[in-house]
DNA sequence: GGAATAGTGTCTGTAAGACAGTATACG
DNA sequence: CGTATACTGTCTTACAGACACTATTCC
C-alpha cells in the first residue's frame, strides 16, 4: 500500500496511534567544562531517572519551533537570550520499543547556548540542571536518551570543524582566547595557541573585529586581548580540523 | 504539560492524529548521470505528479528498516541487491502544511544504489522511474519533496568528501577510474585523473587492491586498469575536499 | 621585578595541484 | 602505427604544527 491509497482511506482511529516529540541535547560551557541541560523524571516510566527536555510536538507548530518552546519552557528564558542559542535539528529516534508505553517517534535537535541561568524546574518535572558531560550518568538516563546524547556530542564535535558556531557559545563579543577555550572544551584536546590565533584570523568571515579590547588583562598578567564578534560566514574555509 | 503527565492522561483518539512516513532520496549513476527515484503519483493531492518514494510507517518497524522497505517495494528488488544499497537517514520535514490532508512528518533518508534495473511501478503509482536529476521537474514535485531532493543532492556532494561511500555506487570490484567517474557525476566537475589516482590510492582503508585487472583496455585503447574492492574505513584521513 | 598571557615571526613537514612522462592496449 | 588511457615522477604552492620571540599587564 502506498501514501495516497492509505491516506484516502486514513482514519486515525483505525490505526495505531504514532506520537511525535522533540528533545532537545542544549550544550553551554559553564566554567570551563561542558554542560548538557537534563530533566529529573516524576513520574513513571524512567522515574527518577534524568532525561532530555522534550515533548510532544503541538498540532501546528513547526519542528523546530516546538524544539525552541522545549528549551525555553525547561530553562525560563525568554525570547532574547533565546535568539542568541543555535537550533538544529539533530536526527530522529523511533525504535519501536524505544518507550515503553506506545510508539513514540523523536526528533531530536542539538542546541548550543552562550552561559545562561540555572534552569527553573517546571511544575512537573522533579529537576532541572545543568550538568557536566563528564558526570553524566548513564545508566540512569531514561529511553533512548544516551544514545541521543553521544550522538549530539559528536555532531557538535564535528560542528566546530566546519562551522563558525562555536562563537554560539560565548557572549556577543569575544577574544580569540575564550574561543579557542570552546574548542578545547569541546574537543576535550589542548590546541596550540599561537596557532590556533593565526588560524582564526586568516578564515575569511570567522571574526570580525570590533577595535576594542578588553578592559583588563588576564588574572594573572597578561596584554588585553582584542575583542572579536562573529563573523558574517556559515561555513569555515578552510575548516578547523581536530588531530 | 511535560512528557509523562502528556501521556499519563493520554489518548489517542483525543488528539488530532500525526502521521509519521518515511521517504527515500535514491541516488544511483546510470551511463555517466547522477538519477534519482521518483514515482508519479496516481491520486489526489498532487495527482500526477512526481514525488519521493515512500510511506506509513509501520507499528513494529524501525525508522531505517521502514525506507528499505519502501525502496525494496519501488524498485521490486530483494535482499541480495538491496544489501549493496547504502542507507542513512537524512532529515526530518515537519511543516505544520507539508500536507494539505493532516499533519504529517516525513523521516527522510538517504540511499547510494549500485547501478539497479528500471524500477517496477507498483499497482498504486502511476510510474516509477529513474530520473536524470538534471531533468528534475521542480515545480511539478509533490509536497516539499523538492527540497528534500535538494538536500539530499547536498549531503551526498558532502558525504563523498569524508567517507568511501562513492564506492556504494559502483560494482564489488571497480577501478580508480571508474570511482574517479563517481566524484565527478556526483560533484559536477571534473577531477585531475593523476591526482585523483594516487590521492585515492593514499588514503588509508579507502580501497584494497584485488591483484587483478579489467580484462581488456579501454574501449579507445590504454593499458588495463588494475581492479579494486572497498576498503575497510568507513572516514576517509585525510579527507577529499571539493575545491 | 617575576610571571603569565596576547600576538607575531619563522621553520619544517605534509599534502594538494599542475605538469610531464612512460607503459600498455585498442583499432 | 596513432591514439587514448593507466599510472608514476617531480615541482610548486599552501597550510598546519612546532618553536621562538616580543610586548603588555597583573601581582
Amino acid at each position: 500500500m502506498n501514501e495516497q491509497d492509505f491516506l484516502a482511506g486514513y482514519d486515525p482511529r483505525d490505526y495505531p496511534a504514532v506520537a511525535v516529540t522533540v528533545d532537545v541535547v542544549a550544550l553551554t560551557i559553564r566554567e570551563g567544562a561542558l554542560h548538557l541541560l537534563l530533566i529529573r523524571r516524576g513520574a513513571p516510566p524512567y522515574e527518577g531517572h534524568w532525561a532530555l527536555p522534550g515533548g510532544f510536538i503541538r498540532p501546528d507548530e513547526d519542528l523546530l519551533a516546538g524544539a525552541r518552546r522545549e528549551l525555553a519552557e525547561e530553562t525560563g528564558l525568554g525570547g532574547e537570550r533565546l535568539d542568541r542559542v543555535h537550533l538544529e535539528q539533530l536526527g530522529s529516534y523511533g525504535a519501536p520499543d524505544r518507550d515503553p508505553r506506545m510508539r513514540v517517534v523523536s526528533i531530536a535537535h542539538l542546541a548550543f547556548a552562550p552561559d545562561l541561568p540555572d534552569p527553573v524546574a517546571d511544575t512537573d518535572a522533579a529537576d532541572a540542571i545543568w550538568l557536566p558531560v563528564t558526570a553524566l550518568p548513564n545508566r540512569q538516563l531514561a529511553f533512548d536518551h544516551g544514545r541521543i546524547i553521544d550522538d549530539g556530542l559528536e555532531r557538535a564535535r564535528s560542528k566546530l570543524e566546519y562551522t563558525p558556531l562555536a562563537t554560539r557559545f560565548l557572549a556577543p563579543e569575544f577574544t580569540v582566547t575564550e574561543l579557542r577555550a570552546v574548542y578545547e572544551t569541546v574537543w576535550g584536546e589542548p590546541l596550540h595557541a599561537g596557532n590556533f590565533h593565526r588560524k582564526v584570523l586568516s578564515v575569511p568571515g570567522f571574526v570580525e573585529s570590533t577595535g576594542a579590547s578588553t578592559e583588563r588583562g588576564g588574572p594573572r598578567g597578561g596584554p588585553r586581548a582584542r575583542l572579536y564578534r562573529p563573523g558574517t560566514a556559515r561555513l569555515l574555509h578552510p575548516a578547523l580540523l581536530r588531530s
